[in-house]
DNA sequence: AGGGAGCACGGTGATTGGCTTAGAA
DNA sequence: TTCTAAGCCAATCACCGTGCTCCCT
């Protein structure tokens, strides 16, 4: 089981040559993403965005003809589904970093 | 709200806590190929990840080098051996530089003053 | 456009072996540049309590040449469960090698694509860039799952 | 005493998607 | 040729840098 020969469906590799301080700390490390993977700490899939309200920043603002974002105010959001509550609550509704777990 | 990115919960990590800023590394990537160069998508996720990798890579080497000399902190000194073990020995020259140019500058003698 | 033209061979195995020219030069060249330059200012001033202010600014600025966010370097090499206490000059050299190892690891690869007739870096390149290159077998799985 | 962890705070640049068209196929 | 997908804009807000205090070596 060495870094350059072991991996999965390479049958006819150049075989790289490596010291014995990398060959080490590959295998350390190979084995630190194996134990957070197990643990459940790396995602499978990549969410659509990071944040929603930078999603909803984005959405809401002014674009020009080429879809490019425009200077200017924002845009009407009155035909929105949010629109049978109150401001306070429309902002109140993501006020901060959620917890966006879009799994698949 | 994540309240909980720490350290041992069964939730997975955020991609915030994992890698660095796409858009800082998308703007280096594009700053090292020419002008009419373009990059795809998930070829700046994968040097993402990459960069990650890299740095914990280094890390750790450090780490044990700091471990088998029975010292708590890791050094400057400690990162330049490990990047020279670890096959970018040709990193080390440059980075002294930048090294000491980072501790005269960091240590203001005009600020010491007395 | 005055660059690549590979048609054949890329030598990958430049990569770190003797790449004196092409990538420390540069990155030498910047430090010590913004370095100086901004000793020249330093000596400008001197003293002046009000001054030292500014003349502070200008050294975090000269720090900061760097375009990654030290702090989250910091988070990612703590998340080492070896890894205890981590010092500011360690934080800053990993800082600099990442960015100087991402610019030579682009570099690479896009020289691939060239050599392609393509101009979009795809993740594919990527790996084949990775698969050919010693130092950076360390990469071979990290991005799988 | 030296220097790094940990906190709060304020400033700021990373995040972000629709349309055009470069360019992969 | 067809048709996928990368670049292009800039305003908000998450987070980075800064400056403290406290603790450990």
């Amino acid at each position: 089981e060495g870094p350059g020969s072991s991996a999965a469906g390479s049958d006819e590799e150049p075989l790289l040559y490596v010291n014995a301080r990398q060959f080490k700390q590959i295998l350390k490390r190979r084995a630190a993403r194996a134990r957070l993977h197990e643990l459940g700490k790396i995602p499978k899939e990549r969410p659509k965005y990071l944040h929603e309200s930078r999603h909803r920043h984005a959405m809401n603002r002014i674009r020009g003809e080429g879809g490019r974002f425009h200077s200017g105010s924002r845009k009407n959001m009155d035909n929105s589904d949010q629109s049978h509550l109150s401001e306070d609550q429309k902002d109140d509704i993501k006020p901060d970093t959620v917890s966006i777990t879009i799994i698949q | 709200n994540n309240s909980d990115s720490g350290s041992k919960s069964n939730a997975p990590l955020r991609e915030q806590d994992r890698f660095l800023p796409i858009a800082n590394i998308a703007k280096i990537m594009k700053r090292a190929i020419p002008e009419n160069g373009k990059i795809a998508k998930d070829a700046r996720e994968c040097v993402q990840e990459c960069i990650s990798e890299f740095i914990s890579f280094v890390t750790s080497e450090a780490s044990d080098r700091c471990k088998v000399e029975k010292r708590k902190t890791i050094n400057g000194e400690d990162v330049l051996f490990a990047l020279n073990t670890l096959g970018f020995d040709n990193y080390v020259k440059p980075l002294r530089l930048y090294l000491t140019k980072y501790r005269e500058i960091v240590m203001s003698p005009a600020l010491f003053a007395g | 456009m005055s660059e690549e033209e590979c048609h054949e061979d890329v030598d990958i195995s430049d990569i770190t072996e003797h790449s004196e020219s092409y990538l420390e030069n540069e990155h030498l060249k910047f430090a010590l540049t913004e370095a100086t330059e901004a000793e020249n200012n330093k000596l400008e001033f001197e003293l002046n309590s009000e001054e030292q202010v500014h003349e502070k600014k200008q050294k975090t600025e000269v720090i900061r040449s760097t375009k990654l966010p030290i702090a989250r370097i910091k988070n990612i090499m703590k998340m080492d469960p070896d890894v205890n206490i981590v010092s500011s000059d360690a934080v800053f050299l990993v800082t600099k090698a990442t960015e100087m190892f991402l610019e030579t690891i682009v570099k690479e690869t896009y020289a691939f694509t060239s050599s392609n007739k393509r101009k979009v870096i795809s993740k594919k390149d990527l790996e084949l860039v990775i698969d050919k290159v010693d130092c950076l077998c360390f990469l071979e799985g990290a991005m799988d799952f």
